[in-house]
RNA sequence: GCCGCGAUGGUGGAAUCGGUAGACACGAAGGACUUAAAAUCCUUUGGCCCGAAACGGCUGUGUGGGUUCAAGUCCCACUCGCGGUACCA
């Protein structure tokens, strides 16, 4: 009986199609458990191998808790909207939705070759008006609310308006924009001037984790700071609760750490510096301004004795009053020359760079006099911009003051600050008054009492994270439901949503700057008939001109998980029941590059409408696991470069270290799809591209003649050229990209699934390498053969032991998400039952649903011919995704005698059987009494036996 | 620099609670079947040594120490690799 995998599993697929299979529903008496892939964006280049690790483990986790009897939540859509497809639109005038949804059936077509139980009645797509919607709606009950720091929850702004008009008699005295512009400051989507990374190229701003090493993430452009406008969500009002809930979350602690160091926490002081009254009069701006103090924040609040200077960032407002009339050329100077640096070149020379403004400051505690500089390396985002400068005991203060030559006064006894600052938290303090003697952690405790008493300063906390920039000056993303009215923003009524993307013909920014929806035409906002309207309309009297930037790339990708919960609600983002049914991801599967970014943005949209009492979870996943990378397996031809080269004769590489070729071959790498256990196929490789047509080679056996004799046949057969390989990432450019297509083609995607398993643990990365695929392929095919006649007799004691072993093994194995391992102990499970010829079907029907959530095609055609050799999918009404998980009974397992492996001084000389439950003392008598022990005391005496019941015997002597 | 993860045969990996290291698979070598090949099946396969043979000895989980009757596993110090992050005061 051949394993016909392609029949099989064209045939199991159209079933569970045409019997909606995979529907789930909200109603059910059964447990929920929800099991979510992280959003996939669909790319050209479709799926390689890499992409469906985590869907196939989820997908094995998912039908297993529904095999458990869990009514299981197991959704898949597509994050649509992104820069490729739009960068292709400004190459190729293709408009980004065409090519968008071109690879989105792609990646469809290919996900449901692989078998997934993804119900896709409840797919979304983020460019869908009918998701944006509710990406839309939320936008602008963040436009309508505001972060109250005393509830630390989010109210609405109508409660601040009311207050406003209760305490604060100015307020009815300001004028509707004034009024505007103050309710900004508070809203938790606000618009703000704030410094972004701008990336030229791409003609967008971006978001801190959209940009590494002063590069964009996507594309690798360039990216350079500049003070815009932007759309901002006050992420950073959520960063004590973001921080505290990751200690109710089960992620691993690398994650958590990487999100905890992200948001940054630090405990410190503020304390207040005076500013020396300048001796000349008044060279400041203005007498009592230039007297008012300037807060510093520091963590190091013991160390204020040794504050030699201070450092103001460039963009600190201090810069302005505090700049002498002599200094002012040369602060100016400097500032330009920071305005035009890109942040590239910030990180790549990192020399030391500042200006004196001219001031003093009076150090609080010596009264001594300090200048104040401007760097920066002060950042005017974090803490107050301006910090005390400690040079003895920070390593940036060091190096500016070695720079500058200023005063390095070490406080801390023993620490030599004569090459370097001694930066560790350790130590008895010296030079510091009061705090002499004390221990550092004792001193900052110290210190902080002493500034909060005198009113010098106050403790407080401060955090890292910033608010999220919300705009894009691009065309392909969700439009803001926003018009301008004299120059402020107003939402759009919410039963106008949603707000559709207009058509537009050009991709590209306006000649006049504007972003590319500038080039909508029908694209104003029409007050009194609530409808978009025509450009032209726009009177500032009832059309207003309509927002032009686009939201980035994690707006829709914020709260799709709540969306699948109710994906076609038309009413709201998610029903109350619906989300009460479901409640909250209990498995989220994906990569760890998304810790800083996605998994926070849509913990803080989670938790902003759990404030509004929308979601009844305050966190949106509550176990996550991430899988590892899948990197490419490359393989590469070697070129002969020696003397005599014609350019086209490759050496195998086998052969590369001989004399003859060592360092006179040149790798190249070779597509992988022609290369197979590392040998290469000529023909195909002549075929590939026109310069390898005539190829010639030196063989794995040293010679160039290409087919050898053979004895018994007339014609001769191919020898083998051997490639050589290494693990790089999988890319085009490497030829070492695997589509799951023609994995599919050639072995099944039953022998996929079971592959991307057997390669190793979920969470390592590895690379991708098909030479043990067979084996595993192997397996399905001796499984296969076992059910070639099912028989109903009753089975042996050791079928039974062959089949509850592996109940045991797999249920523990996939509640530990160690699928791994499950794959061998099928292998042998096979084996053993093959060794047996068990045909019976009391075993191999239990085996067929254990096989189930790994290999789902042919473990259902198994499942079936357990019932009838012949049946028919109309005949039998049940899938073995429905099936029973078999239950484990330990009886089968219990073994009449133990073996004990025997231990002399902790080396095993041989093994001892004995009835079960023999007591210790009766173990150890048999084994001193047995014929080898003797032979290994060697004339000793046995100085203690240990006896481990059920494991181990260990004499020492 | 800081944080996290990892290192086990020719290769991917297993050893799940400190208890027989190398399961399972690939590859390789040898053999059976075959006119031949493919497919399939069987045997061997960490290294070294002794031997006619053995259920013979030694050694062995990146390096160096330690704890323990017993360490791939726990502790300390280090090396290398991977990922993240970086003037965050």
């Amino acid at each position: 009986m051949e394993y016909n995998f392609s029949d099989i599993e064209q045939k199991w697929q159209k079933a569970w199609n045409d019997a909606n299979a995979y529907a789930v529903s909200n109603e059910s008496d059964k447990p929920h458990y929800y099991v979510l892939d992280m959003f996939p964006y669909p790319s050209g280049a479709g799926l390689h191998v890499g992409h469906p690790l985590g869907y196939i483990a989820s997908d094995i986790y998912s039908r297993y808790k529904r095999q458990c009897g869990f009514n299981v939540l197991h959704p898949m859509g597509f994050d649509a909207y992104g820069l490729p497809a739009e960068q292709y639109a400004i190459q190729t005038g293709q408009h980004p939705e065409v090519t968008t949804n071109k690879n989105i059936e792609r990646y469809i077509s290919q996900l449901r070759k692989i078998g997934f139980c993804y119900d896709w009645s409840r797919s979304v797509k983020t460019c869908d008006p009918q998701f944006y919607h509710w990406t839309q709606w939320a936008f602008i009950q963040m436009f309508n609310h505001y972060y109250d720091n005393v509830a630390q929850k989010a109210k609405p702004i109508s409660e601040l308006v009311a207050r406003f008009e209760r305490e604060d008699p100015t307020w009815a005295t300001l004028s509707e924009r004034e009024q505007q512009e103050r309710l900004m400051q508070y809203r938790i989507a606000y618009l703000a001037d704030t410094k972004v990374n701008w990336c030229p190229e791409l003609g967008t701003v971006l978001a801190n984790d959209e940009v590494s090493e002063g590069l964009s993430v996507r594309g690798g452009y360039p990216v350079e700071q500049r003070v815009m406008r932007q759309w901002c969500l006050r992420v950073s009002a959520y960063a004590p609760r973001l921080l505290e809930g990751l200690d109710r979350l089960d992620w691993t602690d690398s994650l958590k750490d990487t999100q905890r160091n992200w948001i940054g926490r630090s405990e410190g002081a503020e304390m207040q510096f005076d500013i020396k009254k300048h001796p000349s009069g008044s060279p400041l701006k203005g007498e009592s301004e230039s007297e008012a103090p300037i807060t510093i924040f520091t963590t190091r609040a013991d160390t204020v004795f040794g504050v030699t200077f201070m450092v103001l960032a460039p963009e600190s407002e201090y810069v302005g009053r505090l700049t002498t009339d002599e200094q002012r050329a040369e602060v100016e100077q400097y500032l330009a020359w920071v305005k035009h640096r890109t942040e590239r070149e910030r990180i790549a020379d990192r020399k030391v760079t500042g200006v004196f403004s001219g001031s003093y400051a009076i150090n609080p505690l010596t009264n001594a006099e300090i200048p104040i500089y401007i760097s920066d390396y002060v950042l005017a985002g974090y803490g107050t911009g301006a910090i005390m400068a400690v040079p003895a005991h920070d390593s940036r203060d060091y190096a500016f003051a070695k720079h500058f030559n200023l005063p390095i006064i070490p406080l801390i006894e023993g620490a030599d600050v004569s090459e370097q600052s001694f930066d560790a938290k350790e130590g008895k303090m010296m030079n510091s008054g009061f705090l002499n003697g004390l221990d550092v952690k004792d001193a900052i405790a110290k210190m902080k009492e002493y500034i909060t008493n005198t009113g010098i300063g106050r403790v407080t906390v401060n955090y890292r994270l910033r608010d999220a920039i919300f705009s894009r000056q691009r065309y392909w993303g969700e439009p803001f439901p926003i018009y301008y009215k004299d120059g402020m923003p107003y939402p759009i009524p919410e039963d106008c949503l949603p707000l559709e993307l207009p058509a537009v013909t050009e991709f590209k920014p306006t000649a006049t700057g504007e972003p590319p929806l500038g080039h909508a035409q029908v694209w104003a906002w029409d007050e009194k008939n609530k409808k978009v309207v025509d450009k032209k309309l726009i009177d500032n009297k009832s059309v207003y001109p309509l927002e032009l930037c686009t939201m980035p790339g994690f707006a829709g990708s914020s709260a799709y998980y709540l969306r699948y919960m109710d994906p076609h609600n038309n009413e709201a983002l998610v029903s109350r029941q619906a989300n009460d049914y479901w409640q909250q991801v209990d498995l989220y599967l994906g990569g760890s590059e998304h810790a800083t970014g996605h998994l926070i943005y849509s913990r803080f949209w989670n938790k902003f409408l759990f404030d509004l009492g929308l979601v009844c979870k305050d966190e949106p996943f509550r176990k996550l696991i991430n899988q590892g990378m899948i990197q490419g397996r490359s393989n590469f031809v070697y070129r002969y470069i020696g003397e005599g080269a014609t350019g086209n004769l490759y050496v195998s590489y086998n052969l590369i270290n001989n004399p003859e070729y060592k360092d006179k071959v040149q790798p190249i790498h070779v597509d992988v799809n022609i290369v197979h256990n590392d040998v290469l196929d000529i023909t195909a490789f002549r075929n590939w591209m026109p310069e390898f047509k005539n190829a010639t080679f030196v063989f794995a056996d040293g010679t160039s003649s290409e087919v050898e004799d053979n004895p018994y046949l007339g014609a001769a057969m191919p020898k083998q050229y051997i490639c050589g390989w290494a693990v790089e990432k999988m890319s085009k450019s490497m030829f070492n990209v695997v589509n799951p297509d023609d994995v599919i083609a050639n072995y099944g995607a039953d022998t996929l699934r079971l592959y991307e398993m057997f390669l190793g643990p979920l969470e390592m990365s590895k690379p991708w390498d098909t030479n043990g695929i067979d084996g595993v392929h192997r397996f399905l095919k001796k499984a296969w053969n076992m059910y070639e006649t099912v028989t109903d007799e009753q089975p042996t004691k050791e079928e039974f032991k062959s089949l509850h072993k592996l109940i045991k093994k797999i249920t523990w194995d996939i509640e530990n998400f160690s699928f791994n391992t499950s794959i061998p102990a099928f292998m042998i499970a096979q084996s053993e039952l093959a060794a047996l010829k068990c045909n019976k079907r009391a075993i191999l029907e239990p085996f067929a649903i254990l096989l189930a959530p790994y290999a789902p095609h042919i473990a259902e055609e198994m499942y079936h011919r357990c019932h009838s050799l012949n049946a028919q999918p109309s005949t039998l009404n049940s899938f073995v995704i429905d099936a029973q998980w078999p239950e484990l009974n330990e009886a089968y397992l219990v073994e009449d005698t133990q073996k004990y492996p025997v231990q002399f001084n902790g080396k095993v000389r041989f093994t001892l059987e004995c009835p079960k439950d023999t007591p210790k003392d009766e173990v150890e008598k048999l084994v001193l009494a047995h014929e080898d022990t003797a032979r290994y005391l060697a004339g000793n005496a046995p100085k203690k036996v240990i006896v481990v019941p059920g494991r181990i015997v260990n004499v020492v002597m």
